[in-house]
RNA sequence: GGCCCCAUAGUCAAGUGGUUAAGACAUCGCCCUUUCACGGCGGGUACAGGAGUUCGAAUCUCCUUGGGGUCACCA
């Protein structure tokens, strides 16, 4: 059975690169019926931050990622929560130490920094690993603080295969005798994965980098143990640019943000899995259950890509294409809410031109601003060389226009347009001409959720003459 | 700096010794059209550089260059 977790430490926001780490765990559990753990690595508390926990779990729901086992789920193997599993840590420490895997150290502080070197490197020169056994007793007797060193053999290569990036081999000299356990009794990275990876069971272990070079330690100490070493994927980093990775402080790199800014979920989760990895068959827009099935190993990338949040939006925009209606509607209100046209307007109207053109939803406001905002604009706006328009034809048609507008009988899409196309043919200009007119003396923008006739019916007969008077008056 | 890893267009990416080197986003042009958008069609843009191996190299090897990771009582 296979079993892989995501593994995150509570100290801040849901990063879009944690995201798709948990990502791909949970695809690959699930492609192979597999069970998906969530683990939670906080066993340093100086860096804990209070509602994390809560964050990592309202986004993972927010995306549709089910766990098997967590804090949450009750499972086989918990705690799930590495700070609440610090008597079993201990207890291994010890048991490596037994077997010849770890040492007690003694050193402190000051002497471990007179250890480094001048670029500013550090490693632990193995004083402790021989100290004797009664040497040991009498520290411990003494109520000498003391951490567990891994004890890593002097000479020697140590290699494991990687799923993604094929044979990793390391010296063992370039390797540090790392702490295992802290003096405050709490594990290391180093120590709590590779025992909480063991006792959970876990088959696959998918991360980031950062731990590609590292991993041979580790499987140094399942060797110690006697244990079965898992398999391994790393993961590539999501860089900003060329030369840095996303940054955690832009809050460009945040899930809530993103949605904060009307991202859909699940066109953020289609987009990041793209990000490094893709399907066999290169089709783009998927959901995630087909993302469970198309996802494979051998798509994984091995190079590092850089976020293009351009090619988010657009996916972000077919996925509001498709949506219903009402769906739409619903999600875009707290945009009109935070509008200019807040409780003025029946919202509907507006998300049926708006569902078709937006690429996010945060553009709402700014795209139905004109309704209220309605102020002197530049006539340049006129001139329109495709279609010849220009501020001299504005000039001649917007009285024609206000005429026409005045003496409508009915305000109603198929009126206008029937008297528009008369006055075409009676002036000679085509509709084209007449409607871009139109459209810019009622709004004054370049840009528009609809065409002239919607507008006009959104603004209603009275301010729509209105504007147009204003606009006229505007050419002289 | 030592060690590990990576390198196809502006970006994501197919590609695993023989291809006109896919596709998508972006960009540009055209069409449609009641502007923009949507939609449709099309264009430009890439194998980092240099040596090998081979009849033949984006694909294999080496070097150079560029980039990333790591070298904590952080994960």
């Amino acid at each position: 059975m296979i079993r892989t977790r995501f593994a995150p430490s509570p100290t801040g926001f849901m990063h879009i690169g944690n995201l798709r780490t948990a990502l791909y765990a949970y695809c690959f559990a699930r492609s192979q019926n597999g069970k998906f753990i969530i683990r939670i690595e906080d066993t340093d508390r100086t860096r804990y931050v209070e509602g994390a926990i809560d964050r990592i779990y309202r986004t993972l729901d927010a995306c549709g990622m089910k766990e098997d086992e967590s804090d949450r789920i009750e499972g086989a193997c918990g705690p799930y929560v590495q700070s609440k599993r610090g008597k079993i840590y201990a207890e291994y420490a010890k048991k490596l130490i037994e077997l010849g895997g770890a040492y007690y150290c003694f050193c402190d502080k000051e002497r471990l920094e007179s250890l480094t070197d001048e670029i500013g490197n550090r490693k632990y020169d193995k004083k402790c690993a021989s100290l004797s056994k009664e040497e040991i007793a009498k520290l411990l007797r003494l109520g000498i603080p003391y951490v567990i060193r891994q004890k890593i053999p002097t000479c020697g290569t140590t290699l494991y295969t990687d799923l993604v990036f094929g044979e990793i081999q390391v010296d063992c000299a370039d390797l540090e005798d790392n702490i295992l356990l802290k003096s405050d009794g709490m594990p290391t990275y180093n120590f709590a994965n590779v025992v909480d990876d063991h006792l959970m069971g876990i088959t696959h272990v998918i991360r980031g980098t950062e731990y590609l070079s590292s991993t041979p330690k580790y499987n140094l100490i399942y060797k110690s143990f006697g244990w079965d070493i898992p398999q391994y994927m790393h993961l590539t980093p999501i860089m900003k640019n060329e030369r840095q990775k996303l940054s955690k402080r832009d809050g460009d790199a945040n899930f809530e943000d993103f949605t904060a800014k009307g991202f859909l979920p699940q066109a953020i989760i289609n987009y990041i899995a793209l990000l490094g990895w893709s399907p066999k068959n290169n089709t783009e827009k998927m959901s995630l259950s087909e993302l469970i099935s198309a996802f494979s190993i051998d798509g994984l990338s091995k190079s590092s890509s850089i976020f293009d949040e351009a090619k988010m939006k657009w996916l972000n925009s077919q996925y509001i294409k498709e949506l219903p209606f009402d769906e739409f509607n619903k999600l875009a209100i707290p945009y009109y809410e935070n509008s200019l046209i807040a409780s003025k307007y029946n919202y509907s109207m507006f998300s049926s031109l708006l569902q078709q053109r937006i690429d996010i939803l945060s553009e709402i406001p700014e795209m139905v601003a004109f309704i209220e905002q309605f102020e002197n604009f530049d006539t340049e706006l006129f001139v329109r060389q495709k279609l010849k328009t220009d501020k001299v034809l504005a000039k001649l048609v917007l009285p024609k226009l206000i005429d026409l507008f005045k003496n409508l009988d009915s305000f109603e899409h198929q009126s206008i347009n029937d008297s528009i196309i008369s006055l075409c043919e009676n002036i000679g200009l085509k509709k084209g001409q007449v409607y871009w007119i139109l459209r810019i003396a009622l709004t004054g923008k370049e840009s528009t959720p609809g065409g002239g006739i919607e507008i006009a019916l959104l603004l209603g007969k009275n301010r729509s003459l209105e504007r147009l008077s204003l606009s006229y008056s505007l050419l002289h």
